[in-house]
DNA sequence: TTGTAAGCGTTATCAA
DNA sequence: TTGATAACGCTTACAA
């Protein structure tokens, strides 16, 4: 009482199996599952027939991904998820490099750790710079003839180029402050990365003088930490500019754990555009367009894997003024 | 002037062209990349010096795959990112799943909606229930006989199921409330989905009339603004259980925000065990092995394509007490 | 609209 | 330790 009918042997039902049962050729029974060349309605309705009563779930991926040199699979270098993930700011462009991706019949594979992936049916890989400057696995896949596409990170040979006006978003922050009087203003910045070169050339473009207060990663702790420590040495500044908005809460936080009064007695500004619904007050910041980032970053991996030639992107940013920054 | 030399046609090097050169068989010469068989010194050093004169990246994966009938992808089915990954008790979980797979030279892709995803090479699937009881993609998967793992989802047939203990973890909160002498509880839970149930009949063993506020996911503003509605009705609840720690932080700033103090005027519990770097106190919740049930989740995962037979994992949970619960 | 036939680039079996 | 050969299961010219 076997639940698929007619399975001469113990193996898999293949698309040969079926073009012998509804009694059509190979090359039609493939036409009829891919639709890549017309078949007449009785001839597909045979084949699928056939297909049903065999059990046959459709065409192998293996067999079809080697015949057509493709694997539907895109790689995305993020690091260790736990880390990418934590900022906030990750996701939404993740999700819309997922979704665009998805639409078009591909699948997006996270590499954490890259080296090892050597031997993974990759048809490109995007490398999501999270304050990493190397990864193992780019000489592998300049080698291979892997398209690559990289976000936010150093313009490696042959790759495509997806970025945010760093620059411009952290000097109209920077005028911002200015306006409102500030000029003494302290930076929180990133771990060294790529971002963090053209925001703080931004900052600097208003503030040649700022104090770098530290560098850290985009997480709460280690901003509060950071910052903790610089506000005990009872500094001169009126102003702190994050490169996140996660950072930017964190020392809202600290600050006012510390007895000051944001933005009364500190400004504070942030990088994003996220959501931090647990701070009862909405950070100034710079918006980018995660979303849009994500699109683009999958579009040009698309048009990378059908062979188009690619130009680098260059998003825009705006400044959202928020209830963290005040005259001095 | 070409970099790779001697590259005999305009075509990406075959394992074939390696073979010529170095002047030894095709098999000799995939032994010598795979390793899966002694192969002298002597022959293995001139087959990868033919290579790298060559240009030739290693053995394709497509056609390795094919051949292998493995494509070393693990598809992992999550949903929309941007919802499956708000909640911070999602990522120690997938990273640990990551990184043994990883180990092992098999890639996680994510599937986020998952219909289309029929085509890709998949080894086996993770449904991460996430508030879902349903994918299309399940029946498609049976059909092809790919080993599919559920974590804390229902128990399809087929499937190898990871889960914790809900009902004993949700129990022994409650049991730490009623000792602090709560008799009025009331509990936020979480939309529809599985773990819900055993935590209910846990919470239901020792308060069985306790009182549901709402359901949402997990998710900080959803719960806070359900809370917020209910605290105006002036309930008569001395303590609120929650399925998640984001909602218990949601709900103690909610409280304050109020006038409440906790834990002296409302005790708050939570779920998961996670940091909640921007609360100024640490929570009471039930604490569960996140990365433990990613590495038994993956260690299902590699022994099911191994063709293992796998049993059902249900992994402890345990109590932390913390200073968000007080007597009343 | 359908059929014939030739690969896609490996890995595994078997024999030498 | 190495070599000859046969698949793996499908897609796509090309022919009918």
């Amino acid at each position: 009482m076997p639940g698929p009918v007619e399975n001469p042997v113990d193996r898999a039902p293949t698309m040969a199996d079926v073009a012998v049962l509804a009694g059509v050729s190979l090359s039609t029974t493939s036409l009829a599952f891919s639709g890549n060349k017309p078949v007449s309605d009785a001839t597909r309705e045979r084949v699928l027939a056939a297909a049903a009563s065999l059990g046959y779930a459709g065409p192998n991926p293996l067999a079809s991904n080697l015949r057509r040199g493709r694997s539907g699979v895109v790689g995305i270098a993020v690091g260790r998820l736990s880390t990418a993930f934590r900022d906030p700011a990750a996701l939404p462009m993740v999700d819309a490099v997922s979704e665009v991706l998805d639409a078009a019949g591909f699948g997006l594979l996270l590499m954490g750790d890259d080296a090892a992936h050597a031997r993974l049916p990759l048809d490109a890989v995007i490398y999501d710079i999270c304050g990493r400057e190397t990864w193992t696995s780019y000489d592998d896949l300049v080698a291979r003839d892997v398209p690559m596409v990289v976000v936010e990170g150093p313009a490696w040979p042959g790759t495509t180029f997806i970025d945010i006006d760093h620059r411009g978003g952290a000097r109209a922050l920077a005028r911002h402050l200015h306006d409102l009087g500030h000029r003494r203003v302290a930076t929180l910045t990133l771990e060294p990365s790529h971002p963090q070169r053209g925001r703080e050339a931004g900052l600097r473009d208003v503030f040649p003088q700022a104090e770098v207060i530290g560098a850290c990663a985009s997480d709460h702790d280690a901003a509060q930490a950071l910052v903790s420590d610089y506000l005990a040495t009872e500094p001169d500044v009126t102003a702190i500019v994050c490169q996140s908005d996660v950072q930017a809460a964190a020392v809202v936080l600290e600050a006012r754990r510390r007895g000051l009064d944001v933005p009364g007695d500190l400004s504070v500004g942030g990088f994003d555009g996220v959501a931090t619904p647990w701070l009862d007050l909405e950070l100034t910041t710079v918006v980018q367009p995660l979303a849009d980032k994500g699109r683009a970053t999958a579009e040009a991996v698309l048009a990378r894997i059908a062979g188009e030639r690619v130009d680098d992107v260059e998003l825009p940013v705006a400044l959202r003024v928020g209830a963290s920054t005040g005259p001095v």
